[in-house]
DNA sequence: ATCAGCATGTAAGGCGTTACATGATTCA
DNA sequence: TGAATCATGTAACGCCTTACATGCTGAT
């Protein structure tokens, strides 16, 4: 069973732009890669260690006045592996929404519940949204880094999905009315 | 901590319908639920044994000539707590696409490597679509029962989003070249 | 002084997948 | 006769989340 654990290419993608602290990793994953993948630091402490003596990563401890501070760097082993991920052909692609899920068994009880249901989706949904908004405004301003469209594209890509769900929640409320 | 396990609110709800085995529930799963939620046997069986256990499900043994058989009827605490769920105002909607997460360190390769995935996702959507849009139309035409409105809803939401999918990866693509 | 943020990590527990193990029936 | 489908379950393993544990720094 070869390792399945995704983080590891998270950690290797966000190193091969900047060296980076495993604070610092948390913090990037946190942001625009947050709405189609997670990451918490019981996850991404082991995941540097373990890369750090198989030896995808190298690391210099700093301590700056006298606070402790690791930084991590790829290495060309480490760059290999990122791109042989890359290039694999499957890719795991997964979806699990409890709203749908409520939905789908929403005959078990009064319409009004899954009106409700879906609007409190709608609500969560239009403030990412105006989040995943902001990260494209600020990408389309700024076209001169090579990268900046593969970041720009998977927002892109949130945006036109999360705005399809807007349109399927209107139909469903008024469906179910 | 409250259970989290969801595999339970996915009897639970599936029992409200119809008495099943395990093995029919899980073939349940694998139809129409499968694109938003997923199940095993080694997740399902022990989720109907422990609901048995607290009175959420009754069992009825039968052996059809020779060969056992469980089947499974939900309890009026069991409805209860498929209500209570249906309920509660959280749900948690989570997506994780290694596609998107490949495009997005895309930059660390070639521009083709990234056309490629994007053009594997779009295969992958284009065959889960076709499904997706023959339970909207077996639905569409038999508007008779309560619960299929509930069952085209979901559907509807895949075909929606799979929709503005495939509207994407023609943008990306084209962005890419 | 105190609170938010920087910074690293461990431990327990839960959940799920996969593979394994077993055996009957139906249909070609 | 052999393959597919019906049918139930267990065990190992892996991954992730959450909570816990610790301590410094900088701003108010």
């Amino acid at each position: 069973m070869a390792r399945e654990r995704k983080i590891d290419m998270v950690i290797l993608g966000l190193l091969s732009h900047e060296n980076l602290t495993g604070y610092d990793i948390k913090k990037r994953i946190d942001g625009a890669i947050n709405f189609f993948w997670k990451g918490s630091f019981g996850n991404i402490y082991p995941a540097l260690r373990d890369m750090e003596q198989t030896g995808l990563l190298t690391k210099k401890e700093e301590s700056a006045g006298g606070r402790e501070k690791i930084t991590y760097r790829i290495t060309d082993e480490g760059k290999k592996v990122l791109k042989n991920w890359l290039r694999e052909e499957q890719a795991s692609n997964e979806l699990k929404y409890e709203t749908l899920l409520k939905l789908f068994f929403g005959g078990a009880d009064n319409k009004k519940i899954s009106v409700h249901n879906i609007e409190i989706f709608e609500e969560q949904i239009k403030e990412d949204l105006k989040v995943l908004k902001s990260y494209c405004k600020a990408l389309e301003s700024a076209p001169e880094d090579k990268d900046h469209l593969y970041f720009y594209l998977t927002a892109s890509f949130g945006v036109e999905t999360y705005e399809a769900y807007l349109k399927w929640c209107t139909k469903a409320k008024r469906m179910l009315q």
